[in-house]
DNA sequence: GTTAGCACTCTCACCCATTGAGTGCTAACC
DNA sequence: GGTTAGCACTCAATGGGTGAGAGTGCTAAC
């Protein structure tokens, strides 16, 4: 045991770690415990199915493999998964055909990044059988890139704020009585706040409607409006993710493990409280880099029993979002990160070119 | 029987009747096949149970009630739900405390039909322990209200569409090369296009853009950005519904009906096939009124086993939307039905007060 | 038309024996 | 030492058998 230790890179011969190999895919596949007789006959492993049994055993003590009870095969505890992803260093890279049809597909759909990250959610969730997840690009900091104001009625008007990062924010602005406007007023507002406030941040904008004077009637308006504009920015601001999209969840139901168990609802209850994907998507953010949960190393309880593989798209600098993609513990890791990884690339090409 | 069924109004007389609504409502609540005894024992109905079971006899008959087996209860069919949603003409209207505590909620949000509706299907699904359903309303002929043009780069254009419903629709226009334009341009054509194009439809605003010169280097490009304006518009205008936002599928995952069939996963399925539900919510907003879908009433075969209780807001003329509730058929309909007149009524008058 | 009484039916829960997959151990082998 | 064949053992899953209980449907009396 000591020497076989000594040949290795982690604590694991390499026979070891092709067997375990081989009850992941095995397990994958079949999502039944995999016993020492499945493998010698399916892989050709070139020793006998005691053997087999032996290294099992090793791989359960130390904490890879599980055994649902005495007579039946091993499934893989969450830090066997964890062990197979970190081992495999060749992911599956999505096949070219399928990169060229995806590429057509968000050649298709509208020019705006609105659109691009629903795509990708849908996309995932086709192409990985599990449930694709994706936010939109986000900035630390929201920039005013122009207000637009549409009169509703006299006391109302509705804004309309471009953010540079793409996003639009909509809002009613009531005002005093004694500020009753018109649409030709509301565009006088809307010119002044354009050239006062383009391109600032929400500290910014505010310092300068400090300067307005509430005596002159455009300037009253204008700074009441800008109010408005400064909360919607520190709205924006303060949110690390705003809006989760997921698709495909069906596909997730679909698996066999979540056939009889509520395990299932767990996940919906956790999905549908939005806050916590809005948690894991941020840490992802900020990594820069595919981050991979599986199952019990979620900290969220009813996470448990999923896996998340999550990654990055956009510039630190400027906006970040995340896509990936939520299934099973049991599920395709190598096709998983592949398909995570094309397709945030393509979403980074995509944000590129809109930005260029 | 023939003279029992004269003194009634509908086939059946009142004691029938009673018993009808005394087995749905027993089974509403317990989930469980309705016995005779059980009957007599919680409903004070003043016969024995060896009547109340002759009763049931001819219920079943008639075909309102059903029989897992013979040594079980009786369970209401479609028709036996259908038959009481009809005779029942008191729905149980939200108490005031409630209304009270939702007409503050939708007070906290954001001034804008967009938040609306969504809060509405949240509402709904807390309200009734089933999912909400709502869409926004829509008009059947988009007005153009306002546009705007913020340079992406000097071939391309942000074009913010905002229409007199409400909807605010994005897109890229993208430019030829002869045509750079830069900010100060984008105004000047958005300009002329919102002095040109306001308060039109699709076919109007394009009888307009038929007009402009190609020649003159504003008006070739108002004409390129009109175009892709027209397009939108149509686009909008042949989509009966824009989007159905549901909440709480999850309180509808918990009926025990649900928990070992794969009933539920056909409901999904119908659901993220977000087409069918447009088709249904469709036949709400032109028929005017609520709309209830029992079970197999329901033409998608997925649908069976769920009740739909539909309701449209706004006006006729202007834009409509819809609102409801998605539950088991085994459901309060008379609950049901009170909550989504609420929530309906209170759309309508969110609504109007925009438009007033 | 209503009711008490009763036989009848059928599900459900429980028990028990059987089956079979797969292990873990031991002793022999290379 | 590592590897293997052989074998006893364990335990889930399966299916048949049984008893209890719920609820019906029928009949005869009121």
């Amino acid at each position: 045991m000591a020497r076989r230790t000594r040949r290795t890179l982690g604590p694991l011969d390499l026979r070891s770690q092709a067997i375990l190999r081989a009850v992941i895919e095995e397990y994958v596949t079949t999502a039944q415990p995999v016993g020492s007789l499945a493998l010698v006959e399916r892989y050709g492993l070139g020793v006998s199915s005691a053997t087999v049994r032996n290294i099992l055993a090793e791989l359960e003590i130390a904490g890879l493999l599980s055994h649902p009870h005495t007579s039946a095969g091993r499934v893989p505890t969450d830090a066997g998964y964890r062990f197979y992803v970190e081992s495999i260093a060749e992911t599956l890279p999505l096949p070219a055909v399928e990169q060229l049809m995806i590429r057509h597909q968000f050649g298709q759909v509208e020019f705006a990044s609105e659109h691009w990250f629903r795509l990708a959610a849908t996309t995932l969730a086709g192409l990985t059988r599990s449930a694709g997840i994706a936010t939109p690009a986000k900035p630390s900091f929201a920039h005013i890139r122009r207000v637009d104001l549409v009169v509703a009625n006299e006391r109302m008007a509705s804004l309309i704020l471009v953010l540079r990062e793409g996003a639009i924010k909509q809002s009613a602005v009531i005002l005093d009585e004694d500020d009753a406007v018109d649409q030709p007023m509301l565009n006088r507002v809307a010119g002044l706040l354009n050239e006062k406030l383009i391109d600032l941040t929400a500290t910014l904008a505010e310092s300068v409607l400090a300067k307005m004077r509430d005596t002159d009637h455009l300037e009253r308006v204008a700074r009441r409006v800008g109010e408005r504009i400064v909360r919607i920015l520190r709205d924006y601001d303060a949110t690390t993710v705003e809006e989760v999209f997921s698709d495909g969840l069906l596909n997730v139901m679909e698996a066999p493990e979540f056939a009889h168990s509520d395990k299932l609802r767990q996940v919906f209850t956790a999905l549908e409280n939005r806050a916590y994907l809005a948690e894991l998507v941020g840490s992802v953010a900020t990594s820069g880099q595919i981050l991979i949960f599986i199952g019990a190393e979620n900290p969220h309880e009813e996470m448990h029993g999923v896996s998340l593989v999550l990654a990055p798209y956009g510039h630190p600098g400027q906006a970040i979002g995340v896509v990936g993609v939520l299934g099973p513990t049991r599920m395709s890791y190598p096709q998983a990160i592949g398909t995570v990884r094309f397709v945030s690339g393509l979403m980074n090409e995509l944000v590129d070119h809109l930005y260029a």
